[in-house]
DNA sequence: CTGAAAGCGCTAACAG
DNA sequence: CTGTTAGCGCTTTCAG
C-alpha cells in the first residue's frame, strides 16, 4: 500500500485514467466513488482495483465547481486572550475538525479583523460566502449582542451556533449549547456536601446572559437547600485582577467558606488572594471554577472545575451541519448538553 | 458599501455577469481581477464599478481548477494534553491564519489518526495531496525521528516547518525556530543577576534534542559565570508529577535556590513542591518556565517564562510559503529568532 | 489593449 | 447497469 502511493505523480490520475485502466467509462468510474450500489460487483471490483493501484482521489476543485459545494466549513477564531485561563478554543477546534473529517468536511479557519468589534469580522464571512469557499460556518461566540447570527440568519448562509440565541430565543438556526446553570449546581451541591454553608459567588457583569446562567446554578442549589444568598454574590469582569479583588472585599465583610466562580481565570484571582492572606485552598478555603483550563489541571492544588464536554458539543454541531447541508432529517433545533465536574485539591 | 453586499443573491454573480454589465467580454474581467496593469484606465475603472455594484467575487473552485492551486495551506492539529500547560497552539494557529490572509491564503486544519503515533498521520497528508485540497503544509512538530518532513521531501510536497530540521541538519526544506538556548540563557542570567547561585535544571530526556539545546542555555551560562552545575541536573518526562518529584530531589540532595525548567509544565510541577513545603516560589526558591502559557501567566505568583515570538515564527513561515509557492526569491533555508523573558513574581 | 476559443476534472441528466 | 453529452466558472493561449 504505501509502496504504491509512496511516488506523487507529476500530475495526479484523473477519472479519465482509472476509466481507460478498468476499461469503463468515465461516468462508471465516477458512479464507482460515489454511488457504488449502481455498479454491477464485478464491474465496482475491476474499477476499484484500478482506483487503488492508481491512487486515485477526486480532484477537489473540480468536485467543488461542479456539485457547488466545497465540503468546508469555517471557523472564525479570535486572538488568545493573554491573561485568562480561557484558551478553551483549542479543544473544541480538535475536536470540530475530528468530527467533520468524519463526515468528510474540513475546517477552514479565518479570522475578522484585529479590531476587536465583532461587526468587523462579517467582512471575512461575507468573502468567504460570496466566492463559494465555503459551505458553511460554525461561529462560538453567540454573546447578547453578536450581530453575528443575525447577519447570518439573513443572508441564508448556512451555520450551526456553539452557543444559544441569547438575542432570540426563537431564533431558527440550529445551536448546541451546554448548560452553564447545571454545571454551577454541580460544584455547589458539592461544596454542600462538603460541608460549607457559606458559599459565595464570583460572576460577569449582568449583561452577560450566559453569566447570569451560571448564576442561577448558585442561587437556586443555595435556596434549594435553605442557604442564605445574601451579600455573597459580585459581580466583575472577567480577569484575574477582578477575581482577587472580589475575593479580597467578600471574605472581609462576608466570611464565605468556598468561592464558585463563573470561571477558571476568576477563581485564579481568587487563588491569588488566599495565596497572599497564607490562607490554602482547599483545606482552608475552597474554589471551583468553570471550563477545566489547562491552569486548572495543573495549578497547585489543583483547582476543581465544571468541565464542559467540548468533544460531544463538536460531534452535535457537525450532526447539525450535517442535517443543514445534507438531506434534512428531523430538525433538531437546539441541543442542550449537561457538563461535569472535576473535583480536585481546591475543594 | 454594506447596502451593496446585504443581499446574497440565490446564485452569486459571475464573470459574465460582470462582463455584461460593464459591456466587456469576460477577459477583460478576469484581467481586471487579476492584472489590471493590462487594461486602459477608463476600462479598468468601468470594471470595478461593476464588480462593486454586483458584489463579485471570483468563484473560488473555478479558479482553482483553472489554476491548479487552492490557495490554501494545511495545517495537522494533535489533540491537547491534558495535564500540562502546553497549549501555546492555538497562538500560533492564530497568528498562522492571519498571516496568511494576508497573503491571500486560507488555514485548512486536519488531524492524523488518534493513536499519536506520527505514522498514522501521514495518510492525512497523502489524501489531501493527492486531491489537491492543499498547496502546501505547515508542519509544526520536528522532533528527531518524526517522519513527516522527510516523507513530505519525498513527495516534493511544499511544506514549511516551525521547528528545525533535527534529523537532517542539511535538509532541504524551509523551516522557521525560536533559538530554546537563548531563551534559557535569559532565563538563568536573570537569576544570577538575582543573586542565586546554586541554580538546578529540570528538562526532559535525552533523546529530544529540543530539550538538550535548552538545556546547554543554561549550562553553557553556569560555566560562563563560573558557576557549578554538579548534582543540578534532572531530565524526566514532561509532566507536571515528574516536576515536582525531581525538583523535591533536587530540593533535598542540591540544595538549589532556583530552578530553570525546560516547560511551564515542569515549572508547575516544581511550584507543587514548594507549595508542599510552604516554601514561596520567589522569594523563597526562584522558579521559571518555557512558552509563557496562560498557566503562567495566572498562577499565584505569576510564573517567569520564557516567551516565543509565536506571531513573528508564523510571519516568518508565511514568508516562506510565499516563497514556495509564488516566484522563489532568494531561498532562505532556516530563520531562528530569539525569545524574550516575562517576568513575574516566581522569581 | 481587447475578444474568441479551449479546456481544467468532475458529475447531472439523459439515452442506450 | 453503462455510456454519451454538456457545462459548472474560470484563466490561458492566441488572434485581432
Amino acid at each position: 500500500m504505501s509502496r504504491i502511493l509512496s511516488r506523487l505523480p507529476v500530475t495526479p490520475p484523473t477519472l479519465a485514467d482509472v476509466a481507460e485502466r478498468a476499461g469503463v467509462s468515465r461516468q462508471t468510474v465516477s458512479n464507482a466513488v460515489n454511488n457504488p450500489e449502481l455498479l454491477r460487483d464485478d464491474t465496482l471490483q475491476r474499477v476499484q482495483e484500478a482506483i487503488a493501484e492508481l491512487g486515485y482521489l477526486p480532484n477537489r476543485a473540480a468536485r467543488n465547481l461542479r456539485t457547488r459545494s466545497s465540503h468546508l466549513v469555517g471557523l472564525p477564531i479570535k486572538a488568545v486572550e493573554e491573561g485568562t485561563a480561557n484558551a478553551q478554543m483549542d479543544r473544541f477546534v480538535h475536536s470540530l475538525v475530528e468530527a467533520s473529517s468524519a463526515v468528510g468536511y474540513h475546517v477552514l479557519l479565518f479570522t475578522g479583523a484585529q479590531t476587536g468589534d465583532p461587526e468587523d469580522d462579517l467582512p471575512g464571512y461575507d468573502d468567504l460566502l460570496r466566492s463559494t469557499a465555503v459551505d458553511a460556518f460554525v461561529v462560538t461566540d453567540t454573546y447578547l449582542g453578536n450581530p453575528q447570527a443575525d447577519w447570518l440568519n439573513d443572508r441564508r448562509a448556512p451555520f450551526v451556533a456553539f452557543g444559544r440565541p441569547w438575542n432570540d430565543p426563537d431564533a431558527r438556526h440550529p445551536w448546541v449549547d451546554v448548560d452553564g446553570a447545571a454545571g454551577t449546581e454541580l460544584a455547589t451541591t458539592h461544596l454542600i456536601d462538603k460541608g460549607h454553608e457559606r458559599i459565595a459567588w464570583i460572576g460577569w457583569r449582568k449583561d452577560s446572559l450566559l453569566g447570569e446562567e451560571r448564576r442561577a446554578g448558585w442561587s437556586r442549589t443555595m435556596r434549594a437547600r435553605g442557604l442564605s444568598t445574601t451579600g455573597l454574590a459580585s459581580r466583575v469582569e472577567d480577569t484575574v485582577a477582578s477575581g482577587r479583588e472580589a475575593s479580597g472585599v467578600l471574605l472581609d465583610e462576608a466570611h464565605p467558606s468556598a468561592f464558585v466562580c463563573a470561571s477558571d481565570t476568576l477563581a485564579m484571582g481568587v487563588l491569588h488572594t488566599l495565596a497572599e492572606r497564607g490562607l490554602r485552598a482547599g483545606p482552608d478555603v475552597a474554589v471551583t471554577g468553570f471550563d477545566d483550563s489547562q491552569v486548572a489541571q495543573v495549578v497547585p492544588p489543583g483547582l476543581t472545575s465544571v468541565r464542559q464536554p467540548l468533544e460531544e458539543v463538536a460531534v452535535e454541531v457537525v450532526k447539525a451541519l450535517a442535517n443543514l447541508l445534507g438531506p434534512p432529517s428531523g430538525d433538531t433545533r437546539g441541543v442542550l448538553l449537561t457538563p461535569t465536574l472535576v473535583v480536585r485539591g481546591s475543594s
